[in-house]
DNA sequence: TGACATTGGTCAGAGTCTCTGACTACTTTG
DNA sequence: CAAAGTAGTCAGAGACTCTGACCAATGTCA
């Protein structure tokens, strides 16, 4: 368990990764989003636009519904989130996202396009059309939802 | 900061990283190798083969030098690592593995090696050799270690 | 229909991870 | 040598995550 020479995939994937997400999280603090953790972030992003339910949260985010609804509790006192009842079943509530997350999201979104932009520059087009076919290839035995 | 139906490239990073990540430890867990969490296992993975500084360890798994060394401790009291003083540098030690990592490290990367063939098989040896050069190629300008 | 298992969610408590700030000891620089 | 920088530790606090126990609503099936 210590590291050797030669990078294996992991790391290679996990790299891009986080500089990506650094960038985001950067951009959105620079823009007054400061009021939340990459954690509550992580959990806000997997919000659907009709609302998701906690549990469901926090399958795809692999966490447990506690330390979900903990994180819930946060988004929603910072004004990120609301919850809402789910007319489908009386148990159940769906987080909904604010227009505060909207804000934050198109924020984020304008920097993941602006790093994908200076990917494609440094790969080429070709290269980053490749890159992004085999990754989206590779959910399929990957991603537990796809 | 909701969620979209297209997936950035962030995401389509995450997802098979952390199915990697997930089958490592699950197969570490398996072999007996379940006494550290993934928080050292991460700084565990950045060691080097002569021993690393603890700050180095920090920088590379972004952490501070303080979380760093709380995590080391943990390792050090579980076997794992060791730390020596830096014959070079009489403020500084080097944190070395112990023969307990490296029999982790044999069982981690044999089940790296496993889901490798396992990706190569569904995408193909052409489209495996091209995701590893488009990652490698990013690592340029995403690694501040390159 | 009515017992029983399942599912969505919460409460309580504990352990782990991470940070900021302040500090000591050693090294480097001019 | 004095000043500045670097390696690491200590102390304290906040954030994250888990396990276990629990309640309420839903689904199953004899």
């Amino acid at each position: 368990m210590v590291a050797e020479s030669e990078l294996n995939t992991g790391v290679l994937l996990f790299l891009p990764y986080r500089a990506l997400e650094n960038r985001v999280f950067a951009a959105l603090a620079d823009a007054g989003f400061d009021d939340f953790t990459p954690a509550q972030a992580r959990v806000m992003q997997r919000i659907g636009p009709d609302g998701t339910r906690l549990t469901e949260l926090a399958e795809q985010a692999q966490i447990t519904k506690q330390t979900a609804g903990f994180l819930v509790d946060q988004l929603e006192k910072a004004g990120y989130v609301t919850r809402v009842p789910d007319p489908t079943d009386r148990r159940a509530r769906l987080v909904c996202g604010a227009a505060k997350a909207h804000a934050a999201k198109e924020v984020a979104d304008a920097v993941v396009a602006e790093v994908e932009r200076e990917w494609e520059e440094h790969l080429g087009k070709r290269r980053m059309k490749q890159l992004r076919e085999a990754l989206t290839l590779l959910r399929e035995i990957t991603d537990p939802w796809a």
